[in-house]
DNA sequence: CAAAATTAAATGTAGTTACATTAAATTCCA
DNA sequence: TGGAATTTAATGTAACTACATTTAATTTTG
């Protein structure tokens, strides 16, 4: 089912408007898959987003900025989302020896385990693109990355 | 500039897996754009997207039900977005004659001269996309439906 | 050096969202 | 027919978001 018929629209103004629609409808369309993978778990997918950057540092602590600046959506709220992980133990704040104004975070084995234990229904989640064909996969990021890039 | 280097994240899963996170990113990307557009003229991308679907129906009415199966997002809250735009008197309710559970929407004159208001600046930012190439663009399209279809 | 400007994080807020529940009307079917 | 199930919309709620403001620390610069 093409976008068209998903939101039961007809004619679009332009292929790119199309395009605009049809990358936001996608967009909602995982972020639900990922909600309702997440919920058994008691996690937001913003929270699992900071926590995969967190492991991503591989150790090395990361400031609330550093966060923010790797984030898919707006800044906001890294401090608050922080918060959340921090009461259920996921993550440790800690003063940053230099720089008093920032904090680093650091994510705890628990909520490495947290992740390994998601990861594994995430990966299985991701694997069912593959049969569209890494060619086709790499091309989509490609338009992506260039559709961002108009200006 | 790539996905990669925007979010800082060198590594990726798979190919799926980026795609997939390129898309979200690409999706908050247009979303603040629209924000800013709409801001000037007090509604929401989520109101603009419910005024432009009771213009699409050309003076048929149209049910919250109907609104909401053509919207890019998850229902929710169809019923109090029609509430925000009859505030604002762009829009009108009325008791569906055929079935009495049901309300028709209909779309008022001030709010077609809303949206006649904003057309020009969003197709204009629309235009942007089209130095991409209209093959380009579709061919986006079709990856995304492709993309949705993987099961 | 000290005041002004900037930066990092936290917080207040108003609005929005998702999800569940409710209320009313309609449809199903025994 | 009439009670159960379903459908449509509205609403209660808890959480989340964007944006602005605040607080504290650092950097700039006169």
């Amino acid at each position: 089912m093409g976008i068209g018929e998903e939101i039961k629209q007809s004619k679009f103004n332009s292929e790119g408007s199309k395009a605009s629609l049809n990358v936001v409808f996608t967009s909602h369309w995982i972020g639900k898959q990922h909600t309702d993978i997440l919920k058994p778990f008691g996690i937001t997918p913003q929270q699992f987003n900071v926590l995969r950057i967190l492991r991503g540092q591989n150790g090395t602590p990361i400031t609330v900025l550093g966060i923010m600046e790797r984030m898919l959506d707006r800044m906001s709220n890294a401090s608050r989302l922080v918060d959340k992980l921090l009461e259920k133990k996921y993550v440790q704040r800690r003063e940053c020896p230099n720089d008093r104004r920032a904090v680093d975070i650091i994510i705890l084995p628990k909520g490495l385990e947290l992740l390994e234990q998601i990861d594994k229904i995430i990966l299985n989640w991701e694997s069912k693109f593959e049969k569209m064909g890494k060619e086709k996969l790499q091309l989509l990021n490609e338009l992506l990355d260039e559709f961002r890039r108009s200006e």
